[in-house]
DNA sequence: CCATTAATAGGCG
DNA sequence: CGCCTATTAATGG
């Protein structure tokens, strides 16, 4: 692995790409960059005492809780650029969620307190932050609404639909295994498996392994 | 090889 | 539809 640019870091990331050049090098002082974790570690859990924004640099990982009946409930995945941890703006709690690694995956983490600090001084930044956010809170009542009002198929299908939209493509791969995308539907993954195979019947969509495209 | 995890199939409530 | 179990595929040491 070359040497770790931070400057190059950030510019993954949406929000910060386009930021002046002396606030982004103020972001740099306040990050922490490029901790490794490896597959199927553990990112941040409930109680580890850690707080702050983080941007995924490499890799992928999924955000998850668990229900009180002891199950694993996917929440999301972060992917290249993606950041996470926003609520600590909101809520002074540290996080309740766990993040887990799902491949070999790159870290640069921010304080909060600096974190903040900068916000105070970029309008810019802070409002690009806030729609950020909101993106996210649409992302999670449409999830929301899918689970709570579509049937199995019916959310399957306008996962899918959703998923490429949002990369543009219409053949893509999944980016969570299929039991992890069970959970973030709300299926398990027996049901997840036997409404692909509707769908393909149906020739609404094709798909092999993890490759699906739509039709 | 063996062990573990993921994906699929079939049966049942 | 979810839950359970069995079989198979894929992965890792």
């Amino acid at each position: 692995m070359p040497a770790h640019d931070p400057l190059n870091c950030l510019s993954h990331v949406e929000l910060f790409k386009d930021l002046p050049l002396d606030l982004r090098k103020q972001l740099v002082k306040i990050s922490s960059h490029r901790k490794y974790y490896k597959k199927g570690s553990m990112i941040r859990q409930p109680g580890d005492g850690q707080d702050g924004v983080l941007s995924l640099d490499i890799g992928k990982a999924k955000v998850f809780n668990i229900t009180p009946s002891g199950k694993e409930m996917v929440l999301g995945i972060l992917r290249q650029g993606d950041i996470e941890g926003q609520a600590y703006l909101f809520q002074k709690d540290e996080s309740e969620n766990f993040i887990q690694a799902t491949e070999d995956t790159w870290i640069c983490s921010m304080n909060y307190n600096d974190f903040q600090g900068l916000l105070k001084k970029s309008p810019d930044l802070a409002l690009r932050l806030l729609n950020n956010f909101g993106q996210r809170l649409v992302k999670t009542q449409q999830n929301t609404l899918r689970v709570n009002a579509m049937g199995a198929q019916a959310r399957l299908y306008d996962y899918l639909l959703d998923y490429s939209k949002e990369i543009g493509k219409n053949s893509f791969n999944l980016p969570l295994k299929k039991k992890d995308l069970a959970s973030m539907l709300g299926l398990t993954p027996e049901t997840l498996s036997r409404e692909l195979k509707k769908l393909k019947v149906a020739k609404k969509i094709d798909y092999a392994g993890k490759q699906i495209t739509l039709l």
